[in-house]
DNA sequence: AGGATAATTAGACAAAGTCTAGTATTTTGT
DNA sequence: ACAAAATACTAGACTTTGTCTAATTATCCT
């Protein structure tokens, strides 16, 4: 599938979202590329050549799209939140050294997990491979 | 095993760390609890009563910890770093709503991890159950 | 078009964590 | 035990990520 501004406004779309400029402008950033990606990386390619749009809604947009589903969150480097726009079952390594973070492609199997106390729902299961370049 | 203040020290030394006043206060407020604290909470803890140690100190004693592998981090909840005594390999689970972190107990096996890209190493394997209270 | 609603903005603010330069404590050599 | 050297601690300024607010702008609907 191509990355269209009109394929990302259906998309958007599709998830309950309207599709203004900045929206459009941040789903093509994070969906064009096949990456993982900081607030302010975002920000930093969407207002590449003019700025266009302030911190405050790319974070207010990064937040809808992850209410609504369209993106994950990853909880990985201590100083910043990484936005991932797969939100397929998979699992990530990433580098302590550099900051690096990468999917894990493969048949990953969890066994052995206990029930859920009663009241509690999953959410998800973040399996986070941590790695470092040998000295 | 006590958590004493004598027994602390050796620990202390075991791992080839000086002693201080400080660092046994902060290795005790870690160890002597079977929680999982971040450096604001270490911090209350070791300033109940008196002011004793300043959040440089804290800051610095926990990376040190962390260096000599004395304790562990757990990157899980966006804001904070979270600090776990425990350095046997274990998995958590985590309340997205309420923040609480816990232990997974239970024979836990990950299979289908692809071999890692020559050059580097693993630090280690974090499973997180992201979970919620139903709503 | 025009009023209502939704979205965006700049900039102030908050919180976690780092850094620095000076001071205190501990260790070491004699 | 004492002085010098090395290590550790401190207050507070600073940085960075992210949030909030009040005002402006864009969009939608009839």
């Amino acid at each position: 599938m191509e990355y269209t501004r009109e394929n990302i406004s259906t998309k958007l779309r599709n998830h309950g979202i309207n599709p203004t400029h900045q929206r459009i402008e941040i789903a093509h950033a994070l969906f064009s590329r096949h990456e993982h990606l900081s607030a302010d990386q975002v920000m930093a390619i969407v207002n590449t050549r003019h700025a266009e749009t302030s911190k405050a809604t790319v974070y207010n947009t990064l937040r809808l799209f992850l209410e609504k589903g369209m993106i994950r969150e990853l909880v990985v480097d201590p100083t910043k939140i990484f936005f991932d726009p797969n939100t397929t079952p998979h699992h990530h390594m990433y580098e302590v050294d550099t900051g690096r973070l990468s999917d894990i492609h493969g048949d990953i199997q969890i066994t052995g997990l206990p029930p859920l106390p009663p009241g509690l729902v999953t959410e998800g299961v973040d399996l986070i491979v941590r790695v470092r370049h040998a000295s």
